[in-house]
DNA sequence: ATAAAATATGAAACGCGTTTCAGAGCAAGA
DNA sequence: TCTTGCTCTGAAACGCGTTTCATATTTTAT
């Protein structure tokens, strides 16, 4: 395999030179930059990118870490991600983590070893504290509502979204409203919950334990779902699901089962997917994509800072 | 950043001992093993991947090339390889195409570059020429149905599995057969297309090319299927639609319109997706997952091979 | 007891592009 | 004329871990 070298020796220059023709450094003559490249093209060469990397210090590689890809939240997260980090020459390297601690772990000892420069974190399971240990080695981002001087952040307030969201049911008529969640652990999963408990301390609720319902991250979970609200003496009203794909199939199902919506169950999606049109389901638009975008300009910027986006509820026909 | 030299200096032995101990290699005695250990410890040292990379020649990181994450299909694919490549040690590049050939040329100058050891390209845009000429940078293996003695493929029958569909819809009564596809310039498509004309010549049925309907790649061009059968004179009685999603969205577009399924339209779904299963429509189950897994596999073992991964019927209420 | 094999260790070469530094040549401004 | 200040060039150092080779010391086998 040629080298720089090699292409040295034979366009009779130094390997600075070739170097700088490479990187298209001004100050070599015509002469010599024709033949050098005349040498690179008889060679077929190319760099070894390994090697810049080494010397340079830096891959243009990000890493992203997240739970699954085909989720539509986090797909359409990556979407932002990588159209932006196309157009700034970055590479992303892919972390999949199903929420395992190791795999996070992962992607930090990568941005140690430095074949990342740097790190977006989608979901997270390790703690900060862990995340603050490997801060020196690269910009790590988080996509959750915390305000740490270290670290930028890109986030929604599930709190008031949610609370906004119980708040509308609630003028619709409704005081018996559930919940679904992917992973009642989660982050934004505790402040949906305090928002709703806060709910229902504001309008002197009835806090009954069953109405949230945990793991409901695919569309599958929609059946599930709809058997438990069947099995309830009192069962709710109205019910935020997770995101649009389990609405939709919560919709799906309550249609097969014979309840009616919204004038048997109310339901509010998240996320605002092309499914959630299709399907008239009243939803929370959430810009994904953009946060993707900004959680990478985070990534690559050199200032730390905490943007949250603004979402909007979508007014449709299941509520 | 400490360095492997330090390390050697700290604890008295020579740069190759350190690098013995860091990779496990036998013929270290305890005592300088301890030593190096205490010094690792100490400085909190961890190796520079990147000379890593450029000392041993390959980076355990795959590439792969997609059009879009956010697709069902290339999501389930992408899981399956994910899932595989964290057992190898493998992580994962990835390059979102959205068909565009540059995109797919960024992929194959890492592979030159040697910063992926191989390619996994699961839909293509570019020609195999090209492809060919970069095979022997690393190894590019394709989710098309093409045999080169050169490239490790696996892939779906396209053209038996559409025949056989269209089979079963003739035997169910059929001979109005329409079908939506994502891409009619992909290579399966093209596939699909000869076995729709086969299938009319076997029968003796008229080409009707409104039959075909091109661009359908997200749930959103339901409605753009179901508005454009509408305008047709002699509208299909059946359809195969480019996926389960898509599908998904006829039914709920059908729902809408009031026309009935499988009484009036009849729909096969592609892909098995759980969606299908919640709407009850009847699809054509292919593995994707298992896809994925082979494909990895094929990037990373010696020899070519050619697998073709068996799809089934699944019988469901769209037909 | 002696040859053969296994264990242990380090110097040096290797992979390869980038960057700093020193210096030469030449033109523009004082 | 003399001083700046560009333009152009290359030697050498740098980033850093791996691997080959030569050598020394022990063990094991015969």
């Amino acid at each position: 395999m040629t080298n720089i070298k090699d292409l040295a020796k034979m366009a009779g220059v130094s390997v600075t030179t070739v170097s700088r023709v490479l990187n298209e450094h001004p100050y070599v003559s015509e002469k010599k930059r024709m033949a050098v490249l005349e040498a690179i093209k008889a060679t077929n060469y190319h760099k070894n990118i390994n090697a810049v990397h080494l010397s340079k210090g830096n891959t243009l590689l990000m890493g992203v870490v997240l739970p699954f890809t085909g989720h539509p939240y986090f797909a359409s997260l990556l979407k932002g991600i990588a159209r932006i980090a196309l157009e700034h020459d970055y590479k992303l390297v892919l972390f999949q983590t199903d929420y395992l601690e190791s795999r996070e772990l992962d992607a930090l000892l990568m941005l140690k070893e430095k074949q990342i420069d740097s790190l977006i974190i989608c979901s997270r399971a390790c703690s900060l504290a862990t995340i603050e240990e490997h801060l020196h080695y690269g910009s790590i981002v988080l996509c959750e509502n915390i305000k740490r001087e270290q670290i930028s952040t890109t986030f929604v307030n599930h709190y008031s979204v949610f609370f906004e969201a119980l708040e509308y049911l609630y003028q619709k008529g409704h005081q018996k409203i559930g919940y679904c969640i992917g992973r009642r652990s989660g982050s934004s999963s505790k402040k949906r919950e305090q928002a709703y408990k806060d709910f229902l301390v504001k309008y002197d609720l009835h806090f009954r334990p069953e109405y949230i319902m945990d793991n409901c991250l695919y569309v599958e979970d929609a059946e599930k779902i709809i058997k438990e609200l069947k099995t309830m003496e009192v069962p709710p009203t109205a019910l935020l699901v997770t995101n649009d794909q389990i609405a939709a199939g919560v919709v799906t199902c309550c249609h097969n089962e014979g309840i009616a919506i919204p004038d048997e169950l109310a339901i509010i999606g998240f996320d605002n997917q092309p499914i959630a049109k299709m399907m008239n389901i009243t939803t929370i638009d959430i810009p994904h994509e953009q946060m993707g975008e900004n959680l990478f300009l985070q990534a690559v910027g050199e200032e730390i800072s905490h943007t949250e986006v603004k979402v909007k509820l979508i007014e449709r026909g299941t509520v």
